[in-house]
DNA sequence: TGTTAGCACTCGTTATGTTGGAGTGCTAAC
DNA sequence: GTTAGCACTCCAACATAACGAGTGCTAACA
């Protein structure tokens, strides 16, 4: 069966009404909805169709259609080739000034959920690709060492060490030199556990404090894999405002996914995997395409955003299936757009201030520092209600 | 009226049968549930009396009866009085060993969650009481300086400064000395913002510098008060395992509130303060006794754990008022023994070796890694706009 | 050939009884 | 003081009916 332009119409007014209403949506709605002027009987005829070749169906008999997976897909790709090549300017992010990115992430996120009444999540940014900058270890005491690594992108990572002999001033110094000339400029990683077991041989006489430095280096690495990735959301109580997630059921386990973050690992994995092959942009799992099975009632719309110096991280927005797609996929571009410029996209930077922001490896620190926020300013949460 | 014995017992008859059904209950259960062999007339008289005292109500004219506020209070405290005193053998924690105290609250959290099922909070432990043990700055380049401040219970927390000027090691150097001399040893509560002006005073030639310094450990401070304390929460999905919590605009407000976790800051800080008016162990608070309008359907039970070093934090498990108090307050007590043991109660701190101590050590190290984010200000914040 | 009007039919929703049971309060007898 | 009995209330469950939305089909129409 061919797809022509007034089915196309037709499925398009269906899908758009269900976006509204939430209820099953008839011929009759339909014949006048649309500027087709065709009778309900005719609409009868083409939805009939349109359900044959999938995109629709009918909840039970003598019910109005909703559509499929497969009919929101067909609407979501008309909305990425058409609505979204004019992109919108950006509206500044009304992101207060904050000294952690931890808060500046619940706040982003927070903001999201509030712009658009859905539920949202992002993903702290992992820095697999920045190199170790410097490595300190400090005496606190004869048998304890502050261990401090500082990342490419002035990320900060300390652990206290604990040792079981004494170690001397003397020690700590050598220590020092060997873990800087062998680790500094190398990535996470590309310190794996095989270079760290061959330091451990290197270190001769101290085998057993390197042995201890190194193991706690590599718990600083570890913790930065995919599994212990942090994942904040917002808006959780969002879902209670489409009746087809509210019933206890299934809130129950959208909550519970949604405190269990872990599985939300999976989209920011499959996001990474997709925009690794090409796909750019926006991602929207629709339904089973998503990689969360307690999640089929939900769609779920992505992004990548990247705060230079090889952070990258995650952004999405986690509705229902008849969630908003077009406003979804602008708010998130537009968050996209503002963390990606955040700590002086190529464009954004602003030659006044007192930091010094010639060195890349500054931009972080200077940006976040100083407060120089991106268009700080007016904004708002679109249609509130 | 009097409260005797027998009125006891059958209101206690009532309450415990409305923990396990969820039901109001009638007269005829009582009669038969107790061992006071009295017929139905009786217990409704006795029934009568009750609800006329304030302990019990009527949902509707001629249903069974449920407990109110006041008979829960009543309830709870002869628990207390009574179970309580024989308290029963510390159950060993089922925590993996961590390296991250994060890790280790949310694995604590989720644990209590999946032991009661019920919803549960923690609050990471605040060290206003602890001292500084040690300050360390050290030259990342020209205009840049890691600064990395150690607490009492091996707290870390390092910042990035992005100075005006350049400097030199040797002004490093001094300043190290400065810092060390004047602070160390004080408590965070100590160095409060009279004392930090009053050293950027003193500093001299170098005032500038000093300043940004001492911004950044203020900041430090500030970001260790109350408001930004952090919560974790687990098993919000509990909630709707019962029914009269799980209806959705409570239920929507419920986890509104248990994300929006500022709020629950209000139990941490009431719990500590009834605690130090002399009331110990376990809090109870019933309905409209807790500090949280939206939770004027919720009982919560609290207790202060203590992980030594002046590292204290509150634990509560959050459930409907007809919650099993005594198994929460059970397990609650516990888990407050185990934390309260965890990191070396007194008879524990023998140095059995790395792994051991490994705990407190990293636990320390992973609240720094929290705080290791550039953004502490570099003193000058001119607002970018 | 495509479009439309009309009609019978289905099915979910809502409103309206109806009934049974649980529970109460009251009273009178033990 | 306790109990049995009775009338009464009210909720919950069930059945029934009315209604409306929507469909599929057929026949008529342009």
């Amino acid at each position: 069966m061919e797809m022509d332009g007034r089915k196309r119409k037709i499925l398009d007014a269906i899908i758009r009404n269900y976006l509204e209403t939430g209820e099953p949506v008839g011929s009759r709605t339909i014949s006048r909805y649309t500027d087709l002027h065709l009778s309900s009987a005719t609409i009868r005829n083409e939805m009939s169709d349109l359900e044959e070749m999938g995109f629709i169906v009918q909840p039970h008999t003598s019910a109005g259609r909703i559509p499929t997976d497969k009919g929101y897909r067909l609407y979501v790709n008309s909305i990425v080739e058409t609505k979204m090549q004019k992109t919108e300017a950006m509206t500044s992010l009304m992101i207060y000034r904050t000294n952690r990115l931890e808060e500046m992430l619940k706040q982003v996120v927070r903001l999201l959920a509030s712009m658009t009444n859905y539920t949202t999540m992002i993903s702290a940014p992992s820095y697999r690709g920045s190199k170790v900058k410097f490595i300190q270890l400090s005496r606190l005491g004869p048998r304890q060492l502050l261990n401090v690594v500082v990342i490419e992108g002035n990320i900060v990572r300390s652990h206290i060490i604990d040792l079981v002999t004494d170690i001397d001033e003397e020690t700590v110094y050598r220590l020092n030199m060997l873990l800087n000339s062998k680790l500094s400029g190398l990535t996470l990683m590309d310190i794996n556990l095989g270079l760290i077991s061959s330091m451990k041989e290197e270190a001769g006489s101290h085998a057993e404090v390197v042995s201890d430095v190194l193991d706690t280096i590599a718990d600083v690495i570890r913790a930065e894999t995919d599994e212990k990735m942090q994942i904040y959301t917002s808006g959780a109580d969002n879902i209670f405002r489409y009746p087809e997630l509210a019933d206890s059921t299934k809130a129950r386990k959208l909550i519970s996914t949604l405190e269990e973050k872990s599985v939300l690992v999976d989209f920011v994995k499959e996001t990474r995997e997709r925009e690794s092959q090409g796909e750019t942009g926006i991602q929207v799992y629709i339904g089973d395409e998503g990689p969360v099975e307690d999640m089929k009632d939900c769609s779920v719309v992505t992004a990548s955003y990247d705060l230079g110096d090889g952070l990258t991280g995650t952004i999405g927005i986690i509705g229902p299936k008849r969630m908003d797609y077009e406003k979804a996929m602008r708010n998130l571009k537009e968050m996209k757009k503002s963390l990606d410029n955040l700590f002086g996209g190529a464009s954004a930077r602003e030659p006044t201030g007192p930091g010094d922001r010639d060195a890349p490896a500054n931009a972080g620190a200077a940006a976040g520092a100083n407060g120089a926020w991106p268009g700080a300013g007016s904004g708002k949460p679109e249609d509130g209600k």
